[in-house]
DNA sequence: GTTGAGCGTT
C-alpha cells in the first residue's frame, strides 16, 4: 500500500547528513568502500543473544536444575545461571539459559514463553548482551523486528 | 516465614 512513499521517505533520509567531513583522518580506499553509491549497508540479521535465554517469572523454588530439566527437552543447554540475592541467598525470579544454537533457543523460547512452570506463568526473552563495562548495543532494525521498540516517529506498515 | 517487574557472571 504505501510501501512505496516509505521507500521514497526511507531514501529521503540518507544516513550522514551533517557537515562533519571528518573521514576518521585515515584514508580510505574507495573501491573498498563506495562513498555514495551503496543505498545502505545490509545489517546482520543476528538478534542480540541468539542462543541466550532471559528467563523471568520464576517460581522462588525455581534452580537450575529445574530450569535445565525443563529446556533440554527443546536443545542442549550449555549454560544455565539463575541470579540469587547475595543477601537472603534466595533466587531472584530470573535466569539466563545459555543453548547450543541459536535454533534451540528459539524454539524454546517459542515453546515454553508463557507457559507455567511450578506455578508461575514464564516469561521468555532473548537475553541482552551484557558485557562488564559495556553498554548494550541493539541496532535499530533488530528492535523494529523484534517488536521492543514502540512506533516512536516511524509508521509502521 | 514476606515480594513478582525485570536483564548475569565469569
Amino acid at each position: 500500500m504505501a510501501a512505496r512513499a516509505l521507500l521514497s521517505r526511507l531514501r529521503l533520509a540518507p544516513v550522514s547528513h551533517n557537515h562533519h567531513h571528518h573521514y576518521h583522518g585515515r584514508a580510505l580506499s574507495a573501491a573498498a568502500s563506495p562513498p555514495d553509491d551503496s543505498p545502505t549497508p545490509p545489517p546482520p540479521p543476528t538478534p542480540p543473544s541468539n542462543s541466550k535465554l532471559f528467563v523471568a517469572g520464576l517460581s522462588w523454588s525455581a534452580d537450575e536444575r529445574s530450569l535445565t530439566d525443563a529446556f533440554s527437552s527443546f536443545g542442549t543447554v550449555t549454560e544455565v545461571r539463575i541470579m540469587y540475592d547475595k543477601n537472603s541467598g534466595r533466587s531472584r525470579g530470573f535466569g539466563f539459559i545459555h543453548f547450543s544454537s541459536e535454533y534451540e533457543a528459539k524454539c524454546a523460547k517459542d515453546a515454553m514463553d508463557g507457559k507455567v512452570m511450578l506455578g508461575r506463568p514464564l516469561r521468555i526473552s532473548f537475553a541482552l548482551d551484557k558485557v562488564r563495562g559495556a553498554p548494550v548495543i541493539v541496532p535499530l532494525s533488530i528492535a523494529h523486528h523484534s517488536g521492543w521498540l514502540a512506533d516512536d516517529g516511524v509508521t509502521e506498515s
